[in-house]
RNA sequence: GGGCGCUUAGCUCAGCUGGUCAGAGCAGCUCGCUUACAACGAGCAGGUCGUCGGUUCGAGUCCGGCAGCGCCCA
């Protein structure tokens, strides 16, 4: 039977005996996606659309409660503008391309990518890993990630829908698929003709581990001990030695200058002379350049191919000769002293040393050199221990090493001013996160390094043509067409080729890297808006309304997405950046696998339900760090019960009440306390909304929350009375219960899906999340409404529970007077409420005495003497 | 080195444009099965709002210095 067809339930009749919040996440969720609940609807206009540029998950990392976390705060925005009446496109996408898969897939299979390997289709991969690695062929390899890929995707779906995400499941995109192979593609071409990208020979940070390109964004500094080498470099002519101090020995051999500060005394005579390379006897310059740190060592450094980064900015702009050493192995290779570019006093000296460090490791070379500096007198003293800061891969275990390679570029140098423009467009939640963006593309050095040595991921587009001699023409790349997209150049011929002409004179190869995986995850509200093939999507969601996602990566995917808009479009991709925090352990630690302490977010969502954490999360502001609490799991869920007790006791008064909503005006012979509930619960709707329109949710839900409180505590206890009588009072109950449930449920909605959903349920055949978001005008009960009312009868009644707490007696004692004493003001105020509060109060006789003194409540219990 | 954020009851945190803002929940203590709620409810107690100085009739609330913690960039 579909949802449609349920029998129309007589109003009041579904209310369970007992209220539960068991099992509600997998009944619930089914019937959304059954009835279509969250489905955009594709006739809105843009006007009335709400996008969401939802953040692909890494598939391939665990589940972390950090997911749960920062996806809620965006579905309460995205719930909130569905009840507002927007169409909400929200769509979800899995970040499966890229090393983390790679390398999960290596270790879960036992498998290495081995590209030059053919393809094998029977390839069976054992079913533990062996100790050794199986060579497999890049195309057997990208099908083993997609293998994996699609299980990790599974067990991310099932979280989301458990925790109530309202995405439109049926928008659902991979970063690898066809879609995003065919849209990465389609939009580096046009980068390309655009001559917003190029190919380029340059210092490349290279990881020796993974055998990649990585760029400026991916990079780490990490503190790690080395030891500063004192080495003299004799002087080519006339001249005392001069003495650099270096962490690393090893590139003497690749030294091209030294460099000291211009205004150094020390060395202010010596610019402009050469000096010798120790063992190896290159005459190099000794220069000026104000990067040279005068405190650092001797004051005064050895420049060479490539030893940091500001060995490539000395080299870039000395115009310095290039006498490469490192390899991307990570070992020093062949060096040809003696020849051009590499002449030297003594080549068979030098070629006689470097022939001791040839092939080695970095590290190993390192020990060797030492021993022969130290031999050759030119090591003074011992080296000296220090730990300093060595950029490394943030994946990567080994420093990195700057090699000189060809890599596809994206321009964004000459972008600075754009993206700086850019950002102080865009609106920021919350604002001081904007700091963040500024002081990334302030400090950008280069442009975006987009290639990737790797395999899973999306190819470029491209392939080059092989001369008759046999050697590649990088100059002159073969684009695919566009209609070919999404092509993969290492298995597909361009067109006007075979690919028996493959690596032949005359043919062709194919690029052989994938783009880097931000350059296809910056492309994710094209990808989602299906940009250029599903007519006007993407007009219809574009520029996206809101980007939500981590602190930790404004630098790669916020810059990166807003880098590609807009060079793709001209446009900001989205007007608004919800920043969310980090989860940290309960001790305030920093989450992550290494320190053992990621909370997976099974085991709070048993413990305590999805709502339950759902209103932890929700807890949390925009941009602040958050500890995993259970304890504010536990109050989640003690509200959650008690929305569905406080709904019970209401719905099950409204056996004569309409479903339908009335509003506030349409309730007959309003009494003043209903009336001022019903105002003051007005007041609470608009600061909710207000809150939400700024994308302050738990300011929303904790004024949402403060009210449901005092509803139950003193506004339940004083109708109830009247609600289970009969005549005019009991109609304006019923009527103010039922309106009044019906806005705090909608007013939950969006941070407790399953609880509100179910209580809406017992008196309602829609679902609340279709439900419009409350508007204060259906509260508005008239121009006579007091919503002090509610505070003042709360606060006598509050007197009376403490008189009977304090006595001892449970809150059913009868009381024989409540006395309130206060300004006729006030007076007049309890005296509306005279009936409620009597009943409440189980009181006999309430009494009303004016005085200019401090309002004050006396309460005689019955029985007792005073 | 430059920048950002945080520092409020034992704990976790609210306190928006300065004047019932000194608050909430939890923990603690004391009670209570009352026809929505005992995997609950009621009540009590709890802090000179990091520190020094300034602006103001008045400052957790604005400004400046300092300290501690966290983070971003170089």
């Amino acid at each position: 039977m579909r949802e449609h067809d349920l029998p129309t339930r007589a109003a009041g009749s579904g209310v369970p005996e007992r209220p539960s919040l068991e099992g509600l996440e997998e009944r619930w969720a089914a019937r959304w996606e059954a009835e279509g609940v969250y489905r955009f609807d594709r006739r809105a206009g843009r006007a009335e659309v709400f996008s969401v540029d939802t953040p692909p998950p890494t598939v391939s990392g665990s589940l972390h409660v950090g997911h749960v976390f920062s996806y809620t705060q965006t579905d309460v925005v995205a719930r909130y503008q569905r009840m507002r009446g927007k169409s909400v496109f929200y769509p979800i996408g899995w970040d499966d391309n890229g090393l983390a898969t790679e390398r999960r897939v290596q270790n879960h299979f036992g498998v290495r990518c081995d590209p030059s390997r053919p393809f094998d289709p029977d390839l069976e991969v054992p079913e533990r890993p062996g100790k050794e690695q199986i060579p497999v062929s890049r195309p057997n390899f990208v099908e083993l990630c997609r293998k994996l890929t699609v299980e990790d995707e599974r067990a991310f779906e099932e979280l989301f829908r458990r925790v109530g995400m309202s995405f439109d499941w049926s928008l659902q995109y991979t970063t690898i698929g066809e879609p995003a192979r065919r849209i990465s593609q389609r939009a580096f071409l046009q980068l390309l003709r655009s001559g917003h990208a190029y190919r380029q020979e340059a210092p490349t940070l290279w990881d020796v581990d993974f055998g990649s390109a990585i760029a400026q964004a991916e990079l780490v500094d990490k503190e790690v001990p080395g030891a500063y080498h004192r080495i003299r470099f004799d002087a080519a002519g006339s001249g005392s030695p001069i003495e650099i101090e270096t962490t690393r020995p090893e590139l003497v051999p690749s030294c091209v200058a030294l460099v000291a500060h211009p205004e150094d005394p020390r060395y202010r005579a010596r610019f402009g002379t050469q000096v010798l390379t120790p063992l190896f006897g290159v005459e190099v310059p000794v220069l000026a350049h104000p990067l040279a740190d005068p405190d650092k060592g001797t004051g005064i450094a050895m420049v060479c191919t490539f030893g940091d980064l500001t060995d490539v900015t000395w080299w870039r702009e000395l115009s310095l000769p290039t006498r490469t050493v490192i390899g991307r192995a990570g070992r020093l290779e062949h060096a040809p002293f003696g020849t051009p570019g590499w002449e030297c006093r003594d080549p068979a000296r030098a070629t006689r040393h470097y022939a001791e460090l040839e092939g080695r490791t970095v590290s190993a070379a390192r020990r060797r050199i030492v021993e022969l500096l130290a031999e050759a007198g030119h090591l003074v003293g011992a080296p000296r221990p220090i730990t300093h800061f060595v950029k490394f891969y943030e994946k990567g275990e080994r420093p990195l090493e700057i090699v000189s390679s060809l890599q596809w570029y994206v321009r964004t140098m000459s972008l600075r001013d754009a993206l700086l423009q850019a950002g102080r467009e865009l609106t920021w939640h919350p604002e001081f996160m904007r700091a963040r963006f500024e002081s990334w593309v302030e400090g950008l050095t280069g442009d975006w390094n987009i290639s990737r040595q790797r395999f899973f991921g999306v190819p470029f587009p491209v392939w080059y043509p092989v001369l008759d001699d046999g050697s590649v023409d990088e100059e002159h790349p073969i684009l695919a067409a566009e209609d070919r997209l999404p092509v993969d150049p290492s298995a597909e011929a361009p067109d006007g080729f075979e690919e028996s002409q493959r690596g032949r004179p005359g043919g062709f190869v194919g690029d052989p890297d994938v783009m880097d995986t931000w350059a296809t995850s910056s492309l994710s509200p094209q990808i989602a808006a299906r940009w250029g093939e599903q007519g006007d999507l993407m007009a219809q969601v574009f520029p996206m309304d809101i980007r939500p996602q981590g602190h930790d990566i404004i630098r790669t995917w916020l810059f990166s997405t807003v880098t590609r808009s807009l060079l793709g479009h001209g446009a900001l991709p989205w007007r608004h950046a919800a920043i969310s925090g980090w989860i940290l352990d309960p001790d305030r630690k920093k989450m992550s696998k290494s320190a053992g302490n990621v909370v997976v977010p099974t085991e709070p969502l048993d413990a305590y339900g999805s709502d339950a954490v759902r209103y932890w999360a929700a807890s949390a502001r925009l941009g602040v760090d958050t500890a995993f609490d259970e304890q504010q799991m536990r109050i989640g869920r003690r509200l959650a019960i008690k929305i569905l007790q406080a709904t019970k006791f209401g719905a099950a008064r409204l056996e004569d009440a309409s479903p339908d909503r009335p509003a506030a005006g349409s309730i007959p012979a309003l009494t003043a306390l209903d009336a001022a509930m019903l105002a003051r619960l007005g007041q609470v709707v608009a600061e909710a909304t207000g809150a939400l329109e700024d994308f302050e949710h738990a300011r929303a839900l904790e004024r949402i929350e403060q009210f449901f409180w005092s509803f139950c505590d003193d506004y339940l206890e004083l109708v109830k009375g009247r609600a289970y009588g009969q005549g005019p009072g009991a109609v304006s109950a019923r009527g103010a219960l039922g309106l009044a449930l019906s806005v705090q449920l909608r007013l939950f909605a969006p941070f407790l899906p399953f609880a509100t959903e179910e209580a809406w349920s017992w008196w309602h055949d829609t679902s609340v999340h279709a439900e419009p978001w409350p508007e204060a005008s259906e509260l508005a009960p008239g121009d006579g409404a007091r919503p002090e009312l509610l505070d003042a009868l709360g606060q006598v009644l509050g007197e009376v529970r403490r008189a009977k707490t304090v006595a001892k007696r449970s809150m059913r004692w009868p009381v024989d007077i409540v006395r309130v004493e206060g300004p006729a003001e006030l007076l007049a105020l309890v005296e509306l409420g005279r009936g409620d509060l009597g009943e409440a109060a189980n009181a006999a006789e309430l009494e009303l005495v004016a005085t200019e003194k401090e309002p004050s409540v006396s309460v005689l219990l019955s029985g007792s003497s005073g």
